[in-house]
DNA sequence: TGTACATCAGTGAACGCGCGTTCACTGATGTAC
DNA sequence: TGTACATCAGTGAACGCGCGTTCACTGATGTAC
């Protein structure tokens, strides 16, 4: 894969490739970050092929957006199948995940619903995500009271902790004091 | 005020007049709306006028945010005056100013906390308006656990309307659905 | 098995853009005497 | 009350920048015969 993808006019898998590199440039620096030509350089590529594979700069945020509710419902759904309750699991592993990719969190929710609604990819992955979270928190299909609140709550948390707001306090910390079950609000 | 600040050489309060327009150019398009020549032109200035006032860019966006956090602060003291229990009306004053002011409230989370202590104003401004909420919720001050979650389900309903993920719900209802006392989460 | 050709993933030069910022400057203001 | 001068808020030209995107193109691939 290595020596014999290198200096071959046909990459191979350029678009996952340009995903990966928007990936990265996202993590390292945050959003004004990614540019079309940059993510071309990194795959060793001329700035214009993205265009083979993008129609433009907002179609490859798109698809890491949607790589990121992808992985996010991954991580999820790991935490169900272990069992237990339902926000210390599947709330602290949307919180973990907004820990560990950031700027790929805030990619993800703060593009604006009109970018999404624009990519079916994207709409589709991030309602698969959504509703991995609120229908195990209700119990039932649908975005009722009791999973939007919970879903508001592991959303702030991951929101202040990735944003600063919460300085000098160990996120599992956090994670375990809001989350865990309480009597009352 | 008006005829008389016209077609003058010195503005008379440029550095308002620039912060205004900064607001205005958020509320209007977003962060990636805002430059400082466009805010110039707005305030019916030069290009380099406002490097008399603000060092930089983030200066101004810093002013606009500390500018943010106290009239959040006002709003939650507002809200704090006219009693009743603490999430329905301080947290929902949260939440009612994220939804009348989107890219104000993103900006003032979303610049990051590296930017905020660059700023003592800004600092200040956002320590001031934070304890108004937590110290109101847990009754002392300090930020325990009570407090912190309270501001994760505020700040979270908050940032999930703001990016369309309630979408067709009204705020008002969201805000009474999720505000309200409940003997369990 | 060999060849013609359609397809499509790449190239590289060029465009226009608005931006942040620096520079040497000039006009207005207010204060000391 | 009048004048000299320091101060500072403005000006306008210019810089270099990386970006998104378009264009006409070329090289590689694979399929029909």
């Amino acid at each position: 894969m290595s020596t014999s993808m290198r200096d071959r006019y046909h990459h191979g898998d350029l678009r996952s490739a340009l995903i990966a590199a928007a990936r990265d440039l996202l993590d390292e620096g945050g959003a004004g970050a990614v540019s079309l030509r940059e993510a071309a350089r990194r795959a060793g590529v001329s700035q214009t092929a993205p265009y083979r594979h993008f129609a433009d700069k907002e179609a490859l945020l798109a698809a890491v957006a949607a790589e990121g509710f992808v992985d996010l419902g991954a991580a999820m759904a790991a935490a169900a199948a272990s069992g237990g309750p339902v926000l210390e699991g599947i709330g602290a592993a949307y919180v973990r995940f907004a820990v560990r990719q950031p700027a790929r969190f805030r990619l993800m929710f703060g593009q604006g619903a009109a970018v999404i609604a624009r990519h079916p990819d994207l709409l589709a992955a991030a309602k698969a995500a959504e509703e991995r979270l609120t229908g195990a928190v209700s119990g039932r299909p649908g975005v009722d009271a009791t999973a939007i609140r919970a879903w508001a709550l592991v959303h702030g948390l991951a929101s202040l902790i990735i944003d600063g707001m919460l300085p000098g306090q160990d996120p599992e910390a956090l994670i375990a004091t809001v989350l865990q079950p309480r009597p009352a609000l």
